[in-house]
DNA sequence: GGATGAGATGCTGGCTGT
DNA sequence: ACAGCCAGCATCTCATCC
């Protein structure tokens, strides 16, 4: 074969030339000699080694119209154009970039040809003289054969197309890559920043869950502290119902954010001094950590439950009939939990009376059950008439809500009622009754309002036949404000009204918030901060955060205090705000003193607790609510003799405090007699929030 | 506009593991 | 033997500089 070349006239053939040696010798360009620019100078390299049986022809150079055709050294800088030829059919190398021709590489350039350059070439003759008797060389050790060849170039183009998508690829996974462009080595160098980036970011996240974590168990370990103290105290309270547990659930959501961790801390206030709260949010690894892990079984499953539940009562209605004995969740391993109800459950089973057969939990979204009424406040009575087994709705005012508790006698599990409402123009009335015969029953109405917009929700309670029984109102906010709550108290409602306000946010040490029935020099002291001073009816404070708490007594009575007005216009003089003496036509008008920061970290929030005590005294404590936007059912407490007191010092927390509301209302009067506060004004005790 | 360098693209043969 | 990878090389495109 030849080689060959030019352009200044100078041709050479060099079957062993190397390439190197080539552009060493200042060579510029290979020329094809078929016009198809196949300007590989590889193939002159390759070829060196292939020379001896590959070549099969030599290629006759004419320069300037002399043709070329032994082999001359290389000179210095020369141009240089070297074909071999194969015996093999032509392949195909179809290069397509630029201005390159297809290779003939391996192209049997068999026949004499010649070949005209390109004016580039300048007067560049090159004429091919195949080889017939080249067959011969094709048996050597470094035969290509054209045919693998092609394949070899076609699998190699695919391998670099699959390469060039990769780096495609990996371009698109960087944010900083997508538009621009950028070589493969930049792409390279970015993605390296990139997973340095992530990397820290992971380790970062990593720390804050742990962090977390460790803040989880140590509430969950103060949590079991608290129960244990308060069980030692409160022998008859069924702690691990009334505070359960959140589960792994709860956890993982909690683990995602850390505005998503909340601690409710429902405290009140007792003579004795005794404490308790409950606190949500809780990590389960600190319950198994925990020597009491294997006792909270049933409340561990009651969590469980409640955690599936809050996801389905969002925004709806939970109902959950609990018992002292039997509280939702199972109790024992073979004791099969509460479930919660299926749409279908929640519809099945109404009698023409409205009662449904409904066992555990009742689950109605709240949104469409709230119509606007002419006070321009919503009410939820038509769809909540089927609320369970014993439970009854009764219209009545169209403000409230009635929910009559007509288990039989052997039904012993309060009713709880949980009402998320997300209404951002909601205020529902709700009155809830509770009748279960000669024993009394603890109701509890639990109302979720996350209305950032308003700031009152209002609670109607109707007034029992039975004054002993308790009320209890729990109240919290998810919205992120400050909202004045007020209570309102029927004036001939003699059961002891307890109330206590709280917020974990609070930083408070000594204040104690106590309302007790009964006591004509009553001592009221606020949690928060805030105090309640009693006897002449002058009561002021301040719910933590700063809200306002209103607690006004339906016949009127007003107290004033530190610069705020509290007026009795009606009722005993001597009564005092928030004492329920039966006399008490309890009227008390609780303002807060002006807004007093109480801490940069403080929620925004305006969680309160009341309590109620009565002769048989029920305390009902605010279940902790533990994500926003969800719903736990909140345990009924055992009756307990004495009310509870909460130390200052479990509301002192930073963590968010979710809203929950409570209102308990034990009654022995059957629905009817109890049913429309509406008819029956003087019995229905009004709590505003 | 030409020179220059960087990067992309393509071809090729060698090498290696299966 | 074959597939896949790799390195070397040439050429082209594009941006930048003078």
């Amino acid at each position: 074969m030849g080689v060959l070349l030019v352009s200044d006239g100078t041709a050479a053939v060099q079957p062993r030339m190397n390439l190197n040696a080539v552009k060493a010798t200042g060579a510029q360009r290979a020329i094809d000699i078929d016009n198809e620019a196949n300007n590989n100078v590889n193939g002159l390299r390759d070829a060196n080694s292939l020379m001896p049986t590959q070549v099969v022809g030599i290629i006759d150079v004419v320069v300037n119209d002399e043709p070329v055709r032994s082999w001359m050294p290389p000179p210095p800088k020369k141009k240089w154009i070297r074909h071999y030829l194969l015996e093999e059919e032509p392949l195909e190398n179809n290069r397509t970039n630029g201005n390159h021709s297809t290779s003939s590489r391996g192209s049997p350039v068999i026949s004499n040809t010649r070949v005209t350059p390109p004016s580039n070439a300048g007067n560049l003759i090159v004429d091919v003289e195949s080889s017939h008797d080249n067959k011969k060389h094709r048996n050597g050790p470094c035969v290509i054969r054209s045919g693998t060849r092609e394949v070899h170039n076609k699998l190699e183009k695919n391998r670099r197309a699959h390469l060039k998508e990769c780096f495609e690829l990996l371009k698109r996974q960087l944010p900083s890559q997508e538009e621009k462009k950028s070589s493969n080595l930049s792409i390279l160098h970015a993605a390296i920043r990139h997973i340095q980036m992530l990397r820290r970011k992971e380790r970062d996240y990593e720390h804050e869950m742990e962090r977390l974590a460790r803040e989880k168990i140590a509430a969950q370990q103060r949590l079991l502290a608290l129960k244990k103290e308060l069980a030692a105290t409160w022998d008859h309270i069924d702690f691990n119902t009334l505070l359960p547990e959140q589960n792994t659930a709860a956890d993982v959501a909690a683990t995602r954010s850390v505005s998503e961790n909340m601690e409710v801390d429902v405290t009140g206030l007792a003579r004795g001094g005794t404490r308790y709260s409950s606190t949500s949010s809780l990590s389960s690894a600190a319950t198994a950590n925990s020597p009491q892990t294997l006792q909270n079984t049933s409340a561990t499953s009651n969590i469980h439950n409640q955690i599936a539940t809050a996801a389905v009562v969002c925004q709806g209605m939970n109902l959950a009939p609990s018992s002292r004995e039997s509280p939702p969740a199972s109790s024992s391993p073979g004791t099969p939990a509460p479930s919660i109800p299926t749409p279908a459950q929640e519809k099945v089973n109404t009698s023409p009376t409205g009662i449904v057969q409904q066992q555990h939990q009742l689950h109605l979204p709240i949104s469409a059950q709230i119509l606007n009424t002419s006070q321009g406040l919503p009410t939820i009575v038509p769809t909540l008439q089927h609320l369970g087994p014993s439970l009854r709705v009764i219209p009545g005012d169209t403000r409230q809500l009635l929910v009559t508790h007509t288990a039989g006698n052997n039904e012993s599990r309060p009713l709880t009622l949980a009402v998320q409402n997300s209404s951002d123009q909601s205020r529902p009335l709700i009155a809830v009754q509770s009748n279960t015969g000669s024993e009394p029953r603890p109701v509890a109405l639990v109302v979720h309002s996350s209305t950032a917009n308003d700031n009152r929700v209002t609670f109607v309670h109707s007034n029992l036949s039975n004054n002993d029984r308790p009320l209890a109102l729990a109240v919290q906010s998810s919205a992120n404000d400050v909202r004045p709550v007020t209570l309102v108290h029927s004036a001939n409602e003699g059961r002891p009204l307890v109330f206590a306000a709280h917020s974990p946010a609070l930083n408070v040490s000594n204040a104690q918030t106590r309302i007790r029935a009964g006591d004509a020099q009553t001592t009221h002291k606020m949690v928060g901060g805030v105090t309640l001073v009693g006897g002449n009816g002058s009561e002021l404070t301040r719910l933590p955060g700063g809200a306002e708490l209103n607690i006004l007594p339906a016949n009127g009575l007003t107290l004033s205090h530190a610069g705020v007005s509290l007026q009795t216009t009606t009722g005993k003089p001597g009564s005092t705000v928030m004492q329920n003496a039966p006399s008490t036509e309890g009227i008390a008008h609780i303002v807060g003193p002006p807004h007093t920061p109480l801490s940069g970290l403080t929620p925004i929030v305006t969680p309160m607790t009341v309590v109620s005590q009565g002769n048989q005294v029920t305390a009902h404590i605010l279940a902790p609510s533990s994500l926003a936007g969800k719903m736990i059912t909140t345990p009924i407490l055992k009756s307990v003799a004495q009310m509870p007191i909460v130390n200052a010092q479990y509301i002192n927390t930073t963590t968010i405090v979710k809203p929950v509301v409570v209102v308990s209302s034990p009654s022995t009067s059957t629905p009817q007699s109890t049913t429309a506060s509406s008819t029956q004004p003087s019995s229905t005790t009004q709590s505003t929030v």
